[in-house]
DNA sequence: TAGTTGACACGAACGGTGTTCGTGCGTAGA
DNA sequence: TCTACGCACGAACACCGTTCGTGTCAACTA
């Protein structure tokens, strides 16, 4: 039954032949659809090699790093966003927040890679641009206007990877149960890790606490981002 | 040159009855301890175990994962918050985050484990419960009280992780190299980043990026809050 | 006092992880 | 035809979180 040495490099060869080539873009596609199924906790070196059918030794010829790899597929992630393309600035800066937080919930936990990270790719880009020059030319001071694109990023990542893990923990508990009950029991579950959070101590926090979790996570995220802009508009200085 | 079992046995006892006991307490110590030193990511059960002269085994007698343990040591930061006491609801909601932002920069990127983790500790209740109380009397409505509660906070832990990513990137830069070296290094590879970012294309964002990473990093995160502050302030309804 | 129970301790092992090293193959240029 | 060089990759290193089964010891019961 074993095979000669022959052999072995005939069916190596073969092999070789018939999957596709190691490169970037491929391990790229292979690490998305692993974040997209399972997370990108999931994500391994030996995973993504396996697809190849190789080992994780492979991979380090196209990438330097593990962090790299989750950087080019957060890049990629991120250049799915569309370009806002309003006219009034508080509606581009809407649809930039928008735009960005849905390409990140189309993919997982992807947003929680992209603190610290400043993205390059074209879309992200012409985002950029289109909201710094509608902030600019409706008066907004240069760095209010760059701060803001800042906040709005840190922002926007923030929201979608908790919205992600919430998800996440909600998915686990609910089994076809209504929502309504679901969400009874999450507030039950927080006021009992408080400390069944007496109502008299915290009466304010008690009243909150049903409040918080009300609307669906669009609704909070918009009402983020009104925030911000309503924080913006303050910062344009009064026509003379 | 080998001890017989009675030395062995002795040996171990003595060496028991030497260490501190274990306690999920002490092990929060000794987490804490590693993650200030080297952060979130270099404790390891392993690592804690050790410090108590003992195998990873031993630990889950006290804790029933290494999450759990992880998120025993941002109850314990968070819980060095101070309550704010200032009078004016703006000044109390400042205090919130600058308190809480504080309380996480003392532990490197201990802000990191702050994500979709309600905490319970006495400080941030009461802290929450002074936040909620002058937005409340202030006139603002119960919801936007509660959302900016989870805003604040989602706000304040993203700023803090990213603050630590970044100063970590500095600091392995700038080796005693001038400030202002180090930040125009900073700009170029961004730029670099960007494919070189032709100004014609996108001018506005040539011009933003050095106003970008202009002033500290405190004071574009006080900027940040003061622009929440606006948007809540502007959900007072007018008084009759 | 003798026996039992239960909480804590922990060595060993399982099945993973990221990364490096040394070697080998195959192709492009000299 | 010979030589480099980029890519491939098996093997190994040093870790990781978690579980299992056993062991030990103190406190409670009879």
């Amino acid at each position: 039954m074993s095979m000669g040495k022959v052999d072995r490099v005939r069916a190596k060869a073969a092999k070789r032949a018939r999957r596709r080539p190691l490169s970037k873009q491929a391990m790229v596609d292979v690490a998305l659809r692993i974040v997209d199924t399972e997370g990108t906790e999931a994500v391994s070196m030996r995973r993504v090699a396996a697809e190849f059918d190789t080992g994780p030794a492979s991979l380090y010829a196209h990438v330097r790093d593990k962090d790299e790899l989750l950087r080019l597929v957060l890049d990629r992630v991120i250049d799915e966003m569309e370009v806002p393309t309003a006219d009034a600035w508080q509606d581009v800066v809407r649809g930039f927040a928008h735009n960005v937080r849905s390409a990140y919930q189309r993919h997982a936990d992807v947003a929680r890679l992209s603190f610290a990270h400043i993205p390059t790719g074209e879309k992200v880009l012409a985002g950029s641009e289109r909201l710094l020059r509608a902030m600019i030319e409706a008066g907004v001071p240069d760095r209010v206007a760059a701060w803001a694109l800042d906040i709005l990023s840190l922002y926007v990542g923030a929201d979608a990877f908790e919205g992600w893990i919430m998800q996440q923990r909600f998915s686990h508990d609910a089994r076809g149960r209504p929502v309504a009950e679901v969400d009874a029991d999450f507030v039950a579950s927080v006021q009992h890790d408080m400390g069944a959070m007496p109502a008299d101590r915290y009466p304010y926090l008690a009243r909150a606490l049903p409040v918080m979790t009300s609307g669906t996570s669009d609704e909070r995220f918009s009402f983020g981002v009104d925030m911000l802009i309503a924080g913006f508009a303050a910062q344009i200085p009064e026509q003379p």
